[in-house]
DNA sequence: AGCTGTGAACATATTCACAGCC
DNA sequence: GGCTGTGAATATGTTCACAGCT
């Protein structure tokens, strides 16, 4: 069992903001008690979506694109790659993480056998609209896309774009902002 | 020149918005005519520390450290890749994007010749407490951890997690709640 | 005329504080 | 006794609306 406090210092919250939030998911807490953690993490999974699998694609068999076929929390949060597309001959038939790299003329085949709503585009900024046209073609309505570029979609297909950086400059401007530790 | 509605539709805001928040940089608005890009390009990076470089160190020359490396809006965004470590011999001595990989040994000198004050760990995650300890004592303040594992720091010492798969499970949020298209 | 800058109005988010249950 | 669930109180964020400058 896990109480509000308990979360709440975790994430350095107030415990009554863990609670209004919980109660958001249906009231799964016992008075007195706390939360238990195993029905706790199942509903949420639940409410986020994340407890049936979710077949992805990921094209561009790069260092980024290699990476996410690696990544341990991205198959562990419910994702299931179908597969990793390429276009460089060098590349195709090698293996990630046991996953045959695949020429990017088997995307169309393996999104409509394995219905991916979802994909990934990890490919030199110059391929990042072929790319897109390419899954949105295919049937894909979600794209996560790495390459710094902005890539144009129709109506009802949902993009995110990551920049990598963005992250470093979140930090850098903390460092920037610290107070100047100064020996009085 | 642009105006705040240009802005706030670029952006999908609020015009008032976009100008409530610029104008805490500041007033540096033309009344009826707008902003001037220019000045406002260069007056948001000053304001978010990025006028001026910062150096960091990158360990980890695995898939993810070098993309990192390779990452156009890395080195753009005005940060500057003093180098790259790992502990694997067979990588040492190999470049990405004209940088040679160094051995981890290298670390203190460079971070303090540079003074560099921010560190990226892209290393497995059983070596990412290690590494952050020895960028610590390197007197790095500011940690970007790409590893999924949470790292125990002491105080005063800045740490941002990020995990590769967050972003793909936000996506996969919005896809599952999709109004179901269906033929009426 | 056209657009910024900003107080006032409104909307949303967070925290308090306590009744209710175990 | 101890912790949840939640209305009420407070704090924060967003938008409106208009005076004021160019």
């Amino acid at each position: 069992m896990v109480s509000s406090a308990n979360l709440a210092e975790a994430a350095n919250l107030n415990p009554a903001k863990v609670r209004k939030d919980l109660s958001y998911l249906g009231s799964n807490g016992i008075r007195g008690v706390g939360y238990d953690r195993i029905q706790l993490c199942y509903e949420i999974r639940g409410h986020l979506g994340l407890n049936q699998e979710a077949p992805v694609v990921i094209v561009g068999a790069g260092n980024l694109g290699s990476a996410l076929a690696n990544y341990g929390g991205f198959s562990s949060s419910g994702f299931y790659i179908v597969g990793v597309y390429d276009l460089d001959p060098s590349r195709i038939g090698t293996t990630i993480n046991n996953q045959e790299i695949q020429h990017i003329h088997h995307l169309e085949a393996d999104v409509a056998h394995h219905k991916v709503t979802m994909g990934v585009i990890t490919t030199p900024p110059g391929a990042a609209q072929d790319t897109a046209d390419r899954m949105i073609a295919a049937g894909i309505r979600s794209i996560l896309n790495f390459a710094p570029t902005v890539i144009q979609v129709p109506e009802g297909v949902d993009v995110r774009r990551v920049d990598l950086s963005t992250e470093l400059q979140i930090l850098s401007y903390y460092e920037s902002r610290r107070p100047t530790e100064q020996a009085s």
